[in-house]
RNA sequence: GCGCGCAUAGCUCAGUUGGUUAGAGCGUCACAUUGACAUUGUGAAGGUCCGUGGUUCGAGUCCACGUGCGCGCACCA
């Protein structure tokens, strides 16, 4: 028997520890050991190609693995499928901006082809480092199943999807004022904009000199655009002119302007008036379509004036438009008044451009068009709203199903083409004016150059991973829908609202039963980690340092759904000596016990036997239980409490002089490995190999029951007081615990904690009677040591504790008195009652005996 | 503007459907430490549960209003 090193070094084992589990396959469900029918699958949400994993990724596999396990453990067929995202404009503008920045080439430089291979070089290079990663996680994902939202089988599933949706009526084409980002050169979708606020100048002008109406707008180059000034149908001021069109010579153009009435214009902003410019708001657009306004685009693809802008302008960027329109505005005498103001203003999140509102060309997906399905008309709108109305998918925290519903109902169709080249191609193919979507119809035609929003191929994620568009795919029919979706509540609309989207559209049902959404991994202050604050903690470092269980351990207790999460490298430090307790306490009881083996039943014997064994037994029924509601932080403070508590600091030190606890110490540690396995794998899986029974990630969950023991609460309380008696004279008198054998109770004061002692002396194995006698003795060892506790305790300090606790018992007693005197007694239920005035008599017994011992030592 | 959240010990946070003496970790202080544990133990101090009002026999928990902070969405033309 090799004896167990006097630290845990995770550095040294975990990899082995790894390695032995893709070996077993047990990662894989159809390996798993048994016969298991209840499925159990959680898809991994893929992280994207783009570089390495952060404290996030840490979390999320943290999390769902510790989930995943513990459905292992509790038999049932587990699976949980890995897999990395394309991320399409995230990807190519990562590699566009690094080959400009080593050969100052574009992507056009190099052809759609070489641009194509060098992003599949790098999706390839961040794909292996995420997969190294996340084993050294210890994530017990099955491999053998790992998917790509851009590989092939995806692809396939990506066509269906699209195609179905367009003989629906879903997917349509559209001429239509989308996002544009002149950056990326790419349309956007309108949650892939950051709102930034900067300040602007609020002009107030008039069209021109015979023009009644004056408007407000910070951009007055897109005014050469204008074809109607907006007013409310109310607004006095105005009424005279609605359905009047006026010409006006513009900034060297030529303007024709509608005055029209609409509903939306808020008569109280600036002149109440506003200038409707079709073509580059989204907002004007609608209005310009309620009205049958004409669209004038004005601004090109480039962020720079089109010809139709006028000679003044054609050629200029945006920026330089607005100071020659402004300049322009003031030499005619139109300018009614300039005002520094703050602007939203509407940036790409990937490539910080501006977005320019351009019509365009694009597919979308008809979010609000009704259609057939089982004989009623819905929308995909409501597809997405029922499933969670009805409960089908339930989302943690629960609080998070307003934000959803508030989304939904403020969406607006999808714009889903992008004008990018790393993605899945829109299959639709185009000879003239004909449209096919689908497959190449043959020669003469040509596929649409563009390709798809990246959320698209995720939306399918869950079906799409399982085999999908093969209905009748054994992972289909065995693991959708999955069990559990967990991720940020970042993206609960780009990517969870979508899969739910896809998922009730295309397969009539919901992706996942209950969706968990972690919080964001900040610094100790509360920042985001970011490079530019140099703030980042990243999780190979942590590992490296103190090993995977203890920065699983620091990114799941403590960390509940939907709240944020404050991470510093000391409360890592304080789970790696959790991580090494555990070690000591197996290295204890292997040492003392004579090897750790498997126990299968034990009797208790001992009060602190029964104490302890009831304890685990309740432990085991409350870990099960938070697992099967995921509080899985729960779960893991509990177990840390009963670990470090109860059962190191106290089982095993009355263990130490209290013998024969051999069976139970190793009954209880075996099952403690099990219950700890979820949240810490490779520590407890390196202990278990002790044990001789196989692989731990494949044991059998703990039932509650086995050794169904009850202890009194008071019992407990008095162990407690022992053990302290026990060090304190140990330490007060240099007294080594074995040697102690006699005690002599020689004081009446002390009569107030005669139980105490009297549950010493068991401690200490002392034979005494049911009433303690005044002194109790045995020998241990061939040493007699003789002690008086009398002249152990300070009488005065036991007098004062005494006291305070007199006073406190005095105040409980007062105030259970005139609850019971009020209409407690007559309103409260039953048994709240009975517990009150059980808890009246206790408290009286306990004051009775505080009294009696006072007045013993006046 | 619309919506959501948070406020509990010095710090970070738990606190399940209201049940009556509010908990943990870290930190602080005191004591102990030849130990399975360099990463240990025992104990102590520390709280008007943001404020005000309400519902109730009973409120940290439910309701209303207020204050402060944070987030999401939309946007002002």
């Amino acid at each position: 028997m090799e004896e167990m090193a006097k630290a845990y070094e995770p550095q040294s084992v975990e990899d082995g520890i790894y390695k032995k589990w893709l070996d077993s396959g047990y990662f894989a469900p159809e390996n798993l050991p048994g016969d298991r029918t209840e499925p159990f699958s959680i898809v991994l949400p893929p992280p994207n190609v783009t570089g390495t994993l952060h404290m996030g990724h840490a979390t999320m596999l943290a999390i769902e693995d510790a989930m995943v396990r513990f459905a292992r453990l509790r038999g049932k067929k587990t699976v949980w499928i890995p897999g990395t995202d394309h991320a399409a404009i995230a990807t190519q503008s990562k590699v566009e901006k690094m080959i400009f920045e080593s050969e100052k080439k574009t992507r056009h430089d190099l052809g759609r082809e070489e641009f194509l291979t060098r992003v599949k070089a790098f999706a390839q290079d961040s794909h292996d480092t995420i997969v190294n990663q996340s084993k050294k996680m210890g994530a017990s994902l099955d491999w053998s199943r790992e998917a790509y939202t851009l590989d092939e089988q995806r692809n396939a599933a990506v066509n269906v999807a699209f195609k179905r949706m367009y003989d629906d009526g879903l997917i349509y084409r559209g001429y239509r004022v989308v996002n544009w980002d002149p950056v990326g050169q790419t349309t956007i979708a309108d949650d892939e904009i950051v709102h930034k606020e900067v300040e602007a100048t609020l002009y107030t002008f008039k069209y021109g000199a015979d023009f009644p109406i004056a408007i407000s707008t910070t951009r007055p180059e897109t005014k050469v655009g204008d074809t109607a000034v907006a007013v409310h149908p109310t607004d006095k001021r105005y009424k005279k002119f609605i359905g009047k069109t006026f010409d006006v010579d513009f900034a060297g153009t030529k303007l024709s302007i509608a005055v029209v009435a609409d509903e939306s214009v808020d008569p109280s902003f600036g002149t109440g008036a506003l200038g409707v410019t079709p073509a580059h708001s989204t907002v004007d657009a609608e209005i310009a379509q309620r009205h049958g306004l004409p669209m004038v685009q004005v601004i090109g693809e480039d962020a720079r004036m089109l010809p139709l802008a006028g000679p003044l302008l054609e050629g200029k960027t945006t920026k330089q438009a607005r100071d020659i329109v402004a300049t322009w505005l003031r030499e005619q005498g139109l300018m009614v008044s300039e005002e520094k103001t703050v602007q939203n203003l509407s940036t790409a999140e990937r490539s910080g451009g501006v977005v320019e509102p351009l019509p365009k060309m694009q597919w979308f997906v008809a979010v609000n068009k009704e259609f057939a399905r089982d004989g009623k008309m819905v929308t995909l709108k409501q597809l997405m709203q029922d499933a969670v109305r009805s409960k089908q998918i339930e989302i943690l925290p629960e609080r998070f199903d307003k934000t959803y519903f508030h989304w939904i109902d403020n969406l607006r169709d999808w714009c889903i083409s992008r004008q990018i080249w790393f993605g899945h191609r829109i299959p639709a193919w185009f000879k003239g004016d004909d449209v096919v979507v689908g497959e190449n119809p043959g020669d003469g035609w040509t596929q649409d150059p563009d390709t798809l929003d990246t959320w698209f191929s995720s939306g399918l994620w869950t079906f799409s991973t399982l085999g999908w568009p093969n209905e009748n795919a054994p992972d289909m029919k065995a693991f959708h829908p999955t069990n559990v979706l967990e991720t940020g509540y970042d993206i609960l609309f780009f990517w969870v609202a979508r899969m739910v989207l896809m998922s009730t559209y295309l397969l009539g049902e919901v992706p996942f039963k209950t969706v968990y959404l972690h919080g964001l991994v900040r610094d100790e202050q509360g920042r985001k980690m970011s490079k530019s604050l140099g703030n980042i903690i990243d999780p190979l470092d942590m590992i490296a340092k103190y090993g995977a269980d203890a920065t699983r351990l620091s990114l799941v207790i403590g960390s509940t759904p939907g709240n944020d999460m404050k991470l510093s490298e000391e409360r890592i430090a304080g789970f790696r000596n959790f991580t090494n307790k555990l070690w000591n306490i197996s290295r204890f009881v292997d040492m003392t016990t004579g090897g750790l083996r498997h126990v299968e039943t034990v009797e208790a014997t001992t009060l602190a036997d029964k104490w302890i064994l009831s304890r685990l037994n309740d432990v085991i029924a409350k870990v099960t239980a938070h697992h099967e509601t995921y509080s899985l932080s729960l779960a893991g403070e509990l177990l840390r409490e009963f670990t470090w508590t109860d059962f190191a600091d106290w089982y095993l030190e009355i263990a130490k002089v209290e013998k024969g606890k051999d069976d139970i110490l190793n009954y209880i540690l075996e099952r403690l490995l099990i219950l700890w396995h979820p949240f810490m794998p490779f520590v407890t899986e390196e202990i278990y190999t002790k044990f001789n029974r196989g692989m731990l990630i494949v044991a059998e969950w703990p039932s509650v029951g086995a050794t169904l023991v009850v202890a009194h609460e008071n019992e407990f309380e008095k162990l407690q007081n022992a053990i302290t008696a026990i060090r304190n004279i140990r330490s007060e008198y240099k007294v080594e615990p074995k040697k102690l054998v006699d005690v002599v109770l020689s004081n009446d004061s002390l009569m107030p904690y005669t139980d105490v002692i009297c549950a010493l002396a068991r401690v200490q194995n002392l034979v005494v009677g049911e009433k303690p006698e005044a002194s109790a003795s045995a020998i241990v060892g061939d040493v007699e040591v003789s002690i008086s506790l009398a002249g152990l305790v300070d009488v005065a300090k036991v007098k004062a504790r005494m006291e305070t606790e007199l006073a406190s018992v005095e105040k409980y007693i007062a105030g259970i008195r005139a609850r019971l005197d009020g209409d407690f007694a007559t309103n409260a239920p039953e048994n709240i009652v009975a517990g009150e005035r059980a808890k009246l008599a206790e408290a009286e017994a306990r004051r009775e005996k505080l009294m009696q011992g006072l007045n013993a030592m006046l």
